[in-house]
DNA sequence: TCTATAATGATAACCAATATCATTAGGAGG
DNA sequence: CCTCCTAATGATATTGGTTATCATTATAGA
């Protein structure tokens, strides 16, 4: 098990050799996030720091530590994006993600089923023309807020 | 192998249930969507569209056929959404990635993989609490045009 | 034909995200 | 310890994709 000033001390080399610094403000994003199962929105983080850190700093800091390959945005409903320690510093996994409400939670998959999909997505990037940077399973659906308020989807 | 109007029949129909209206604007967005190979973002449609489809219009388009479970949404980098038909109109499928730019190439799995991956997503999906409506495997690169000009990312 | 409702299109409004810029803080060298 | 150079901060303005508003037009049903 990593423990969180283990993942702090890699975030502090990578961004030291690249001429960064690892400030409070930095810190406590990438605190809040290694602590986090899952994907946060800049907004989410915000509420979640009780100090009072800036919105526009908070974004800044999202933005230098994905720049710097510490963070990985991941994409969801309402044009919001979500942040999560890249998978260098927390390890592989995969999202289960509301297609409503957009929360996702960090998932696992078998070694068996992990090495199958690795073979597919190596195999598919390569035939596609891609340089190839990862792959994740979205295992969508509704979670338990948003279930009750949704009426009907497609049928079969 | 499934014809467009096959397809825009399902369409027409299911509108049709809802009290909708298959017009020219929306049929335009639709079979553009139905001959593309992935999801596309309103302004790549609207671009496609020759025809003088105003903006307002083709967004009320896509949000229609969203909310009638005609098109289904896709979150990408840019905080821009592509939109593609929706699985029951044109099979299961997952997708090829580009970090960058965000386009997309649809994509598919061997017959075995994809058994694993149902059973893993059914579980995760229980065990979460999530009422399951779907999965994809987002197999994530950098497409030509993109991979040139990226410098570094995370190391191993 | 008449009427109720859906659809359209131009425009304004919204909001997450980004850029700007003056100020502050911090590390390296003297 | 002091100074300088560069990074970082925070308030603010701006961008750009998307959504809402509303008056007008078109269509299905009676």
């Amino acid at each position: 098990m990593t423990t969180v000033a283990q993942i702090e001390q890699l975030v502090r080399a990578r961004l030291g050799e690249r001429g960064l610094r690892y400030t409070p403000g930095r810190r406590q994003v990438a605190v809040a996030l290694i602590r986090a199962g899952g994907p946060r929105s800049p907004v989410e983080l915000h509420q979640e720091i009780r100090a009072e850190l800036p919105l526009s700093s908070l974004y800044r800091s999202l933005a230098i530590l994905t720049g710097a390959g510490v963070l990985s945005p991941h994409h969801g409903p309402g044009g919001r994006t979500r942040f999560e320690m890249a998978e260098w510093l927390i390890g592989h996994h995969h999202h289960l993600v509301c297609v409503d409400c957009g929360a996702v939670d960090d998932i696992s998959l078998s070694a068996e089923v992990e090495s199958l999909i690795e073979e597919a997505a190596d195999r598919i990037a390569g035939a596609g023309g891609y340089d190839l940077t990862g792959h994740t399973l979205e295992v969508e659906g509704r979670c338990r807020t948003c279930a009750p308020a949704a009426a009907d989807g497609a049928p079969a």
